[in-house]
DNA sequence: AACCATGTTGCGCATAACGGGACATATTAT
DNA sequence: ATAATATGTCCCGTTATGCGCAACATGGTT
């Protein structure tokens, strides 16, 4: 991480780069920064930080918290993240249902989409994370945040979102190889391809310590009006609460809560 | 708005200014906008929004749509958003008391807060919806989305931030002369802190046509658990529905939501 | 008081960002 | 078909612009 900005890649413009890495170096661990800690982190001169966090400040999309001193996220990403396009009816749609199952559950529950971008000359697909909800009580593993990132090929609902793709699409967005995060990461394209068409078959993904041992997980589709898979639902647990014979009937679970999620965004089945 | 980037103010990164004059011209209107169209109303040239546009793209703050033409805000910036500090437990909190509110009164209902922020080495108060609730039923007037800033003096909200605020620091945002929106606009300042006074006996505040003509509103206080004043709740809605000898009562109603809110984020009374 | 942090401000240089215009592509009109 | 008008991207030469430097503030520790 220590300095994604050191590519000088052609036609980029520098300081929105290195606006942009700063405006992403904030986290949950770290919701407040300084300028030398991040002239620090990103290699940069500390005049040089300074002058493109108080351009920020100017715009609102960073603000200082109590008294001048460290710097925060301002408030006007909100009205941003509020006109991201699509995405605020799903959430609003979804988000009781999901509280309800992560209540019953007692395991936290995210709502995903996929994104495809284009990264160097080559379209990847990602999955992220549009809102998780986590049982109160259950505060131990606070991973996967909203916004967070995840290769499909290993999270539950990233198999159910390329399950769902136009073949030609996913054969585009699939890395040639496939990256083993555990010794169960399924890696060999064709044996992926078999587990999609079984989760087409099933309408759900089932997924056991892929992506990080001792973590299991289920996922289930999402449709809109017009009938495509828009986003996934998925619970997400440890692996001596989430048991493979407790796994399946979850799956389905999961399916009809997402059904009727599908249902409110105007899917007739 | 045509030009907005026209001062050269010191000390600020051009290109920074730029992308986020970029980023801030989405709206629910425009959820798309394409590189000529900006151009023209920014009027920069094409190549340099293009280049703009595509390094906020690669930054994940942008994306294009259907198969590349126009942009979309980024699903980065939900993710960025859900880091702005503070606000997201209040959020989660209210969300459904005040939905409920939306429900029974049948009148859209918002979350606000105040922000202060140093404009020309003014420290001024804005009023910003963090949150909106419309009723499903009455689209009519989709005023005041997410983000939106208004200002205190006349609104329903901006008045219950300002009467709670310490006295000196209310002095320093209250700008010298109080800008009439309405002939019923308070203009005068000491009229004003009269008026907040009376805000802070009641613990709600009745505004009728004073941002808008027809339009009336009230809000109540949310305190956090320091038992410092965080956030307001507002209803707002047409005069001919807000009736005078409605508001009180509808003030008192909501004054309880937003005490029961206040409790829920640890205001022991 | 001297020291170590922090963040901000002026200055001169060279790079990086700009605007111009050519190019590629798509949609519409003739 | 061909032309005409959009669109957005790419290359290139110029210079304004953003950079690093170092000095300057300011605040907390020893």
């Amino acid at each position: 991480m220590a300095s994604a900005l050191a590519e000088r890649s052609s036609s980029g413009v520098q300081s929105v780069e290195r606006a942009i890495a700063i405006l992403k170096s904030f986290s949950i661990d770290k919701p407040e920064r300084g300028v030398g800690e991040l002239s620090r982190e990103l290699g940069l001169h500390k005049s040089t930080v300074s002058r493109l966090m108080t351009t920020l400040e100017r715009g609102g999309l960073l603000s200082r918290s109590p008294e001048s001193q460290r710097y925060r996220l301002g408030i006007d990403l909100l009205g941003l993240a509020a006109h991201v396009a699509g995405y605020m009816d799903l959430r609003e749609v979804a988000r009781p249902y999901l509280r309800r199952v992560a209540d019953e559950c007692q395991e936290s529950v995210n709502l995903v989409v996929l994104d495809v971008s284009e990264r160097g000359g080559q379209r990847r697909a990602q999955v992220v994370n549009l809102e998780q909800f986590v049982p109160p009580t259950r505060q131990v593993k606070n991973i996967g945040r909203v916004g967070r990132r995840m290769p499909p090929h290993c999270t539950a609902a990233g198999k159910v979102l390329l399950a769902y793709l136009p073949p030609e699409e996913r054969e585009q967005v699939l890395p040639d190889v496939l990256e083993a995060f555990t010794p169960h990461t399924v890696t060999r394209r064709d044996h992926l391809q078999v587990e999609l068409a079984r989760v087409r078959q099933q309408g759900s993904a089932i997924v056991q310590e892929e992506l990080e041992e001792g973590l299991n997980a289920v996922a289930a589709p999402i449709h809109d009006h017009t009938g495509s898979v828009i986003a996934a639902a998925s619970i997400a647990g440890p692996a001596y609460r989430l048991t493979p014979q407790e796994l399946p009937q979850l799956a389905a679970h999961l399916g009809k809560v997402a059904a009727r999620i599908s249902h409110d965004m105007g899917f007739t089945a």
